[in-house]
DNA sequence: AATAATGTAATAAAAGTTGTTACATTAAAA
DNA sequence: TTTTAATGTAACAACTTTTATTACATTATT
C-alpha cells in the first residue's frame, strides 16, 4: 500500500538541504545534485512546499530557495500533507457491488479505519520537527 | 506515499465474506463478485492470505476458501502484513550523492523515521480484529 | 544587454498495478 | 471412471502512476 513514490523522502532531502544552508538561495541543480534527480523533479516539489508555506523560491539569476521559517517550527506532519496523495493503507476498490451487503458498506467503514490511521500517523509526526530530522547530521 | 494499491482493501473485503460465511467454502468468482475485480485478482491475493495463514483454500469441485481461525484472532496487522510492499512513508531515493553529508546519510536517518512509523501503524492494527471490523455489518 | 535562475507545459520513459486468457492440476460428484 | 468445477499460476496485455527530460517564457541580478 503505502505510497510508492519518494515524494516524502525527495521532500525531506530537500528541506534538509535549506535547513544546513541558512541564508543561502539554493539553486534546483545543486539539490538535484545531492538527490541525483532531474532539476525538474525538484523544482515541482519544491512548488507544493511553497504552496505549503515551508520554503520560499526567488526567480531570476542569483535565485533559488531557503526555508520560510526556522526549522524547529517545521513539523514533519506539514512536510508529509504537502506531499501526500492517498491514505495510508492504500486505495478502496471503487466498483464494489451495491447488491451485496458487505460491497455495499465496505468502503464507509474502510474510511473510518482509514482515518484513524492517518490521525494517528499525524500525530506521530506532528511531534517530529525538521530541526530534529536535520540535526543528525550534524 | 502510501500504497497506491488496493490490495489492503480487498483483503479485508475477502476476509470480511468468509467471516461473513462461516464454514462455507467461498468461491473466488463469488468473491470477485463483491469486490467487483476478476477472479484472478482475488485468487492471487487468497494466496498471500494463506501463506500469512489467516485462510484455508481447497482445490477440484466444490473448492473455496474459508477462514483458516476465528475472526477474533486475524488482527488487522497480520493482514496488513501480508500485503504490504513498502514502508508508509514510501520509497526512498536509491542514488543519493555519496560525495554529498546529506546525500551520503540521509537513507540511514530516514530508514529510522519510517521504521518508527510503521511500528506505529502496526501497533494500532494489532488493537483490531478482523472480527471488530467485520461485525459492523450485522 | 547578458546571464542565470524559476515555473511550467508537454511529452517520453519507466515502473507499478490490475485485468485477462489459458490451462494444468485437483478433487468432488455423478 | 467420467464429468464437472474449482484452485494455482504463468504469460501477457492494458492501464495508471511516477519519474525523467526537453523546451522555453518569465524573472531578476549583474
Amino acid at each position: 500500500m503505502q505510497m510508492s513514490n519518494t515524494r516524502f523522502a525527495t521532500a525531506i532531502h530537500i528541506l534538509t538541504l535549506l535547513d544546513h544552508n541558512p541564508e543561502v538561495w539554493l539553486t534546483s541543480e545543486w539539490i538535484a545534485g545531492s538527490i541525483n534527480v532531474n532539476p525538474v523533479v525538484v523544482r515541482k516539489e519544491l512548488g507544493a512546499l511553497q504552496e505549503a508555506g515551508l520554503v520560499i523560491s526567488r526567480k531570476g539569476k542569483e535565485g533559488g530557495s531557503m526555508l520560510a521559517k526556522s526549522s524547529v517550527d517545521i513539523s514533519l506532519a506539514s512536510v508529509y500533507e504537502a506531499v501526500r496523495k492517498t491514505e495510508v493503507l492504500g486505495r478502496k476498490n471503487q466498483h464494489t457491488n451495491p447488491r451485496c451487503p458487505i460491497g455495499k458498506e465496505i468502503n464507509v467503514k474502510l474510511t473510518d479505519l482509514f482515518q484513524e490511521t492517518d490521525r494517528l500517523l499525524n500525530h506521530l509526526l506532528t511531534t517530529k520537527s525538521l530541526h530534529d530530522f536535520s540535526e543528525q547530521f550534524r
